[in-house]
DNA sequence: TCATTAATTTAACGGTGTTAAATTAACAGC
DNA sequence: GCTGTTAATTTAACACCGTTAAATTAATGA
């Protein structure tokens, strides 16, 4: 196909055209067994357009990533409106391993694929910024519980409430995503364990008075 | 090297001097990043011949694997010998976290990699023997805290809080291995995540009159 | 009309996992 | 002590990978 001067809008039209065939295929067979070669086929172009574009494989995963961070905290962005932090902090875990089990592929590739670490500089990705940033969504969250006082006693480091309630949900989806189809293990009903894992974290989280 | 026809017991020295060149490499440098090669050059042999102990490069890494949870329940194997229920589920714990922190890149390729699931029959390991088992560890502790009465009474299923536990120690480990480089979330120190863990599962399981 | 220039492709490089064919050397039987 | 057999190992080759350099295409401005 031949060259006419392509605007900026059209430039980023194949951009995130490219993004999204790619991510595509790396949500359904895995990052390591898509080729350039066969992303490129699928939006009609050559291998070697992509690096029009994208500097490499890498960049073009990270620039993925970036837009599912984005799909994450858009998908949350409605429990924000819950008025009580109670229920509001229980509803982000809800919706957080909603997430990850309706695209566990995207959510592999998101917390679970070894890839160069977000930096800043090289996102358009607002930090702290709760329409696009679902762990400040979460921070905020528990830091309202905790400001409420509803939090036990013994608990003075909110940033840490909200690290553990990540890793708690994040344990059990990401061992369902890795680990479901190993027999070594007679898993119990994922929606089952979820519920455990919210039970026991409220219940070692808050106060008798507030449960 | 010239051909001598080889006894069993010098085939499995090779075999698992395959094994442990790769895992080595492997754990360094990550499995896409290293060359079967490679790993040939380093044991003296041409890469060819590996095919002649494994199929493909997936079934070393499955037999990697293999030797890497008997590892673990190696590890833990001291720590069946304490007596009290509850403090060997809380010393398990710990053990396994100590584990995966220690040798985070054997941790990924045994639960963070994606690969062909363990299947009883290709493995020299024996499910349920504590010894070789880590997850029949914990599961059998938890039992014996299940029967001992210390668990809060809505608990009904002992392996649902097995796979619970795990699931939170997994959780926290596994995202300090595949993100704690990460500068979007401003980390809580490594081992305060881990005794919050421990604790609010300590919390949210056992009946008040135990903690 | 023609040089310029940007978009795109073709060709090529050095590497990969893997397979088929060729080579090597120890052994068994004569 | 030679020779044919056989197992261990290597060499050569295949198809493919990510990526780069060079060539090609066609719209644009003078």
């Amino acid at each position: 196909m031949p060259p006419k001067p392509k605007s900026d809008a059209e430039r980023q039209q194949l951009r995130t055209l490219i993004i999204n065939v790619a991510r595509e295929l790396f949500v359904s067979r895995g990052v390591e067994a898509v080729t350039m070669r066969e992303i490129a086929k699928r939006i009609g172009y050559s291998a070697t357009s992509i690096y029009l574009y994208f500097a490499d494989k890498e960049s073009l995963l990270r620039a993925i990533c970036d837009t599912d961070f984005l799909a994450l905290a858009t998908a949350l962005k409605s429990i924000l409106l819950i008025a009580d932090p109670v229920e509001r902090m229980h509803a982000l875990g809800h919706g957080y391993a909603n997430f990850a089990l309706a695209y566990p592929n995207h959510y592999r590739l998101m917390f679970m694929t070894p890839h160069t670490p977000f930096v800043s500089e090289q996102s358009t990705l607002q930090l702290n910024n709760p329409e696009q940033d679902a762990y400040f969504q979460l921070k905020t969250v528990v830091h309202e519980v905790f400001l409420a006082d509803k939090f036990n006693d013994e608990i003075t480091n909110p940033d840490l409430v909200a690290q553990t309630i990540w890793a708690g949900i994040h344990g059990v989806c990401s061992l369902e995503i890795s680990m479901s189809q190993d027999q070594w293990v007679n898993w119990c009903d994922i929606s089952d364990r979820l519920v455990m894992m919210q039970t026991v974290m409220v219940r070692g989280l808050l106060k008798e008075s507030v449960k």
